[in-house]
DNA sequence: CCTGTAACTAGAACGAGATTCTAGTATAGT
DNA sequence: ACTATACTAGAATCTCGTTCTAGTTACAGG
């Protein structure tokens, strides 16, 4: 199939890909403000110029950086069917696989809040698109509920796991209890009828 | 009764008190990005070594900006008991109380985000007994659930608020949406059995 | 009343980084 | 071969937050 976009030559494709990669590589050793846009332009093996000219800011290219990986996040998460007979079960799994997914990664964690809280245009529809996307690979997991409500129940669970991310990155709470919170939820909302049998052993803070 | 701490004077208190009511108040016009701390001691008609005598950073002033908005915040939620009969009238309506305080300082909402991922100790704090706070608030409205239940379900709630009230202000969402999808959340989390009969008539994004 | 210490003031200076600009070189399409 | 465009190395800008300077009060203790 010929390509009908990219007014991008073969090699600039490559050198844009390329900085998006070295930003990628910076962020497993460093957090978002501790790396500069010179030290990605320098990891790409490209001029300060050049970045600049295919990313119109340091949030702008971080985003797209955050796409990239998301793609790796899609596949590492909805690799290998998941397992169990409940909705509960799945869901738990799948939310499961994405918490640890940021745990291997945490400036990645760190990053989606950065930009959560930007006001640059491309990050705000970048990160739409990645909710859209981890919506609905978690919708997939719930089968018996009528999807307008397993919807609804999406929404909210992807709430709490964003504010969960958030307190661990601010150290508030441990990678365990992020787990544990969301099983909890995502008991709340699809086991309800469990209520006061709280399978609660989580120690707080 | 004699006042055992407080190592300031009246002066200094008022000066302080001062500086922290000048960040508020110019938050009422910007966001606290666009507000530089130069004009803050500027408003409180204060030297820019004065306001650094009092806050360490800027990032630990306005949480202290925070905390006295909370106090407004507080009162303006519990103020008049609240109406209802039933757990979701009493908890729909908490909630939409803090909505609308948002509403009417969307910068404030912002505050709140920025602070969220800031590494100031003060901030996080602060932010830890905000949370607190208004946790307790809205676990009174709650009467008729046991306790545990009740807490767990109160912090999916604060998740949900938090979310949205991040899309909104980034503009992805009306504020009637948040206040929709909340009602839509507490239903779900309260009223389980009216699954399917749902009461949803919100245009999305 | 005198004096030293701490707080205050106006404003300059500093430092970190993002973003932009300069001058020259390489390249690709016509 | 010719021209517009991309690229490069690096310098120059700009915007703040934060710190520092010098000089001016204000007040507690003698």
């Amino acid at each position: 199939m010929p390509e009908a976009k990219s007014p991008l030559t073969h090699a600039q494709q490559a050198r844009r890909d390329r900085i998006v990669e070295a930003g990628l590589a910076l962020l497993a050793e460093r957090d978002y403000d501790k790396i500069q846009v010179k030290d990605v332009a320098e990891e790409a093996n490209v001029a300060l110029g050049t970045l600049y000219h295919y990313f119109s800011s340091k949030e702008h290219l971080f985003a797209e950086v955050l796409v990239r990986w998301a793609g790796t996040l899609r596949t590492n998460i909805s690799r290998n069917p998941l397992r169990g007979p409940t909705d509960t079960q799945r869901l738990t799994q799948v939310i499961n696989r994405s918490v640890r997914a940021f745990q291997r990664q945490p400036s990645l964690a760190r990053l989606v809040a950065t930009l959560e809280t930007s006001a640059d245009p491309y990050a705000t529809e970048i990160l739409a698109r990645l909710a859209e996307t981890t919506n609905d690979i978690y919708l997939e997991a719930i089968q018996d509920v009528d999807r307008d409500t397993a919807q609804r129940i999406v929404g909210v669970i992807d709430a709490v796991l964003a504010s969960r991310l958030r307190s661990w990155i601010a150290g508030r709470i441990s990678i365990t209890a992020v787990s544990d919170d969301l099983t909890d939820a995502i008991a709340l909302l699809l086991d309800p009828e469990s209520r006061g049998a709280g399978v609660r052993q989580t120690a707080r803070s």
